[in-house]
DNA sequence: AATGCATTTTTGTGATCACAAATCCCGTTT
DNA sequence: AAACGGGATTTGTGATCACAAAAATGCATT
């Protein structure tokens, strides 16, 4: 008895969504060189589409942060600066140990194996030096702690600033991960979560995240500029040269 | 020699950002009815414009979670609940309170001497009765605090959350107020400012926000539904029974 | 009076068009 | 060779239109 469509979490299937989708992931994934001038109508072309859904995306990023806007109405891929990343990092120290905490009080048994699962998964992707999926598993493991703490708001925010950050995680391969305490890090966090101990879950994200980010702000020119890797698929070589325009994003 | 136009700080025109900022104006002044459902084509009419920026203001403003999309795509005005009350609550306490430790850290003398002139209006518009002016001066010592601490993506967020709880901070008056603490904490948190006591700042400003709104979480009904007050220019009389459509939006 | 169903109306979405501001281009001047 | 200037092109903005999904309405049936 088919009575209604909707399994009740309606998917959003507007085109705008879609091209919303399609720049989150170009940007998450690197296709996008910093300070890159971004038109409505390259995108539009892009990925068979009028303005309007485009506009609407990129507006949307725009007010998030993802890309920023010229006083003279043009949109930029922003650039990465150590202040910026170091603000980054406080504030994802702040958030993200909130969200852990809440984690603790919160995760039902299931949820705490899933994360546990998760922690398991990277462990085999980096003993395969196979560092995309390694960072895939890492952003699950990371969310599936942050929807135990089921708030939602909390949620939102934090996905924010992981699409400002993303791109340049990959600057973590290989020098810090083979030095990072990572593996025992989340094996606490685990632990915390499991004996309800909120502080001892905020303690150990924060610290996660403090090492990892500060490792990249580390990686600052004498500006203070960061560039980002290259987009890692196993064994992939650097596309072009820094700054050259990287965008290749194609329609599905 | 007038060479170019823009002040450096050039200032966004756009209909689109007109659009945004009256919406955002009515919702923190309460003139929408939580639940009330909105119409891209009621909004164009009232502001005199075309359906293209409204669209575009009301997307953004439901990125940022001012407004709330079913499922059916129709786009409505959240209630609030003392659950999404308490994890806005914990969330600005993490936020604020880490901008005012940066603010400790970072802020100039002349930034210290308008945050406490803001503190002094305060004092001067509660003795007054004038809780208009009262909430307004409360903002603005907030967010001088803020802004000296120099963080623009913690800003950004900060104005993010504001814009969700506005509207219910007219339940502290008088109630809260007059019971409140507030004078006394301000006083500490600017001292904490000019001894650079990032520490002290912090707790200061998270006491504060924790006390403020633990008040309006308590006054939720028995659903958890909490309803916003009318609002309260001086002397102003409630206007309309509770849920009634409250949206008196006028063009400028 | 309440319910089920077909029709009408409302409403969000996406494409297209017109326009002005910003940018680019290229020839000229110093 | 660098700087200037003016016209051509590009580009974001806002309005309008067509359309399909959703909601509202009216009517017949039980």
């Amino acid at each position: 008895m088919p009575h209604t469509e909707t399994p009740p979490d309606a998917i959003d299937t507007s085109l705008r969504q879609q091209v919303y989708d399609s720049l989150r992931e170009a940007l998450t994934m690197g296709r996008f060189a910093p300070g890159q001038k971004v038109t409505f109508r390259y995108i539009a072309g892009v990925l068979g589409v009028s303005l309007t859904p485009v506009r609407e995306a990129l507006r949307r990023l725009v007010a998030e942060g993802a890309f920023e806007m010229n006083p003279n109405r043009s949109v930029r891929v922003p650039r990465m600066t150590r202040d910026k990343l170091l603000e980054l990092r406080d504030i994802r120290m702040e958030l993200e140990g909130l969200a852990s905490a809440k984690a603790a009080m919160a995760a039902t048994r299931s949820q705490i194996a899933g994360i546990r699962r998760a922690a398991r998964e990277i462990i085999v992707a980096r003993n395969r030096g196979d560092s995309a999926t390694d960072r895939q598993k890492v952003r699950e493991f990371h969310f599936s702690v942050y929807a135990a703490a089921r708030q939602p708001t909390l949620q939102r925010l934090i996905e924010g600033l992981w699409l400002q950050t993303g791109p340049y995680m990959n600057l973590l391969y290989p020098g810090f991960i083979s030095s990072s305490r990572g593996p025992a890090g989340r094996q606490r966090l685990i632990e915390a979560l499991q004996t309800r101990n909120a502080t001892a879950a905020r303690r150990e994200m924060a610290d996660d995240i403090r090492r990892a980010l500060s490792y990249v702000a580390d990686l600052a020119d004498e500006n203070g500029n960061i560039a980002p890797a290259a987009p890692t698929a196993a064994g992939e070589r650097r596309r072009r040269s820094a700054g050259a325009a990287a965008f290749d994003l194609h329609a599905n």
